[in-house]
DNA sequence: ACGCAGTTTCCTGATT
DNA sequence: GAATCAGGAAACTGCG
């Protein structure tokens, strides 16, 4: 059982310790249900340490957070406002605002978009402990994804996952994704009290793989971030985890799932995610027509494609022994979604 | 201009 | 033997 404010918490222990990122992603991801949008829940960070992995402080590495922030942490998420006629699938804006006791929060913007990027200062609470990373000097953007969906007409067979406090009737079940983080030196910067250790950028290891590749393969080496800084300039470019906007293969295959007109591909069990290609080159070569390369692409090609963003989470292995096709059969993954019906 | 996500292209080898 | 699967390597492309 997780709330709101867990969520926001993932997204500021990820900030403070960008590796629990992933620990955080992993925790919310498995299946949350959160209290009803219009209510306000609130939980101290120890508390969801706790809760979320059995964390306790010192997993954190920044002491000097935990001790300056005691004020409770408060989440309100907005009206669902854009729902996916086909899948009934509620997207909302999660608004993030922090109460330190003293004065009364404001209350978040009306909700507008499907996928929110909290990029102003109010949106989150880090600027709060770290000015500077959301600050004047054009610090990064946290994406968050929120997905939330009624099952108050079709209850989940996962009874186990029942609020105690289930007096709303809308339950709301929420896939959270840290995609972005500061950077290293936006980071350091703010929080020169940091230990190293606890914010290693995943740029820093690139830096030392391209060291080496520079020895063996004479590859051109990467600017450092401090060299961005040095010149008074952030780093360009899209940041790690960021996802892109252009249209993928798995919503391509869902897309294409969704229509009623197509017999090229078909579920084997619409529930798991689990479809079927029935017509590999046709399905190719319309997936070749969405990329304009006409008939360059094949079905070897796409099902590399596929291969590809399996490894990346948008599709899964097909469970064994079930008695599912062992050609032309895959499963939607943990990043996908959209493709259930309701 | 840069750097990243997400392919695309080509390939070798294994499995159905 | 054809189709498909698996995955390495590297080039490419659109986007922020």
């Amino acid at each position: 059982m997780f709330y709101r404010s867990d969520l926001f918490n993932g997204i500021m222990a990820s900030t403070v310790f960008p590796s629990l990122a992933d620990v955080f992603t992993e925790a919310i991801l498995t299946e949350d249900i959160f209290q009803s949008l219009d209510q306000v829940s609130s939980r101290t960070m120890s508390e969801t340490m706790e809760a979320v992995k059995g964390l306790n402080e010192n997993d954190f590495l920044n002491q000097h957070v935990l001790s300056e922030e005691k004020a409770e942490v408060i989440i309100a998420g907005t009206v669902a406002s854009d729902i996916d006629f086909w899948t009934g699938n509620i997207f909302s804006k999660i608004s993030c605002f922090h109460d330190n006791g003293n004065e009364s929060p404001h209350l978040p913007a009306s909700a507008d978009s499907s996928i929110q990027e909290l990029t102003q200062p109010d949106d989150l609470m880090i600027p709060l402990m770290w000015p500077n990373v959301y600050g004047d000097q054009g610090g990064e953007t946290l994406v968050v994804e929120h997905e939330s969906r009624d099952f108050s007409s079709e209850p989940e067979n996962d009874s186990s996952c029942g609020g105690s406090d289930g007096s709303s009737p809308m339950i709301s079940y929420s896939k959270v994704e840290v995609k972005t983080e500061p950077g290293l030196d936006e980071q350091r910067q703010a929080a020169p009290y940091l230990p190293v250790q606890a914010i290693l950028s995943p740029y820093e290891e690139e830096e030392l793989e391209d060291s080496y590749d520079a020895v063996i393969r004479h590859k051109k080496r990467r600017k450092s971030d401090a060299e961005y800084i040095a010149d008074g300039r952030k780093r360009p470019g899209r940041k790690k985890g960021q996802t892109s906007s252009v249209y993928h293969l798995w919503e391509f295959i869902r897309d294409l799932l969704h229509d009623p007109k197509q017999r090229i591909i078909k579920w084997e069990n619409e529930q798991e995610g689990i479809f079927r290609v029935v017509k590999s080159s046709e399905v190719a070569k319309q997936w070749g027509n969405m990329k304009k390369n006409r008939e360059k692409m094949t079905y070897e090609k796409l099902s590399r494609s596929l291969r590809y963003s399996r490894k990346e989470g948008y599709f899964e292995d097909v469970p064994k022994d079930e008695g599912y096709p062992k050609k032309l059969c895959f499963k939607f993954g943990p990043k996908s979604h959209g493709w259930k019906r309701l």
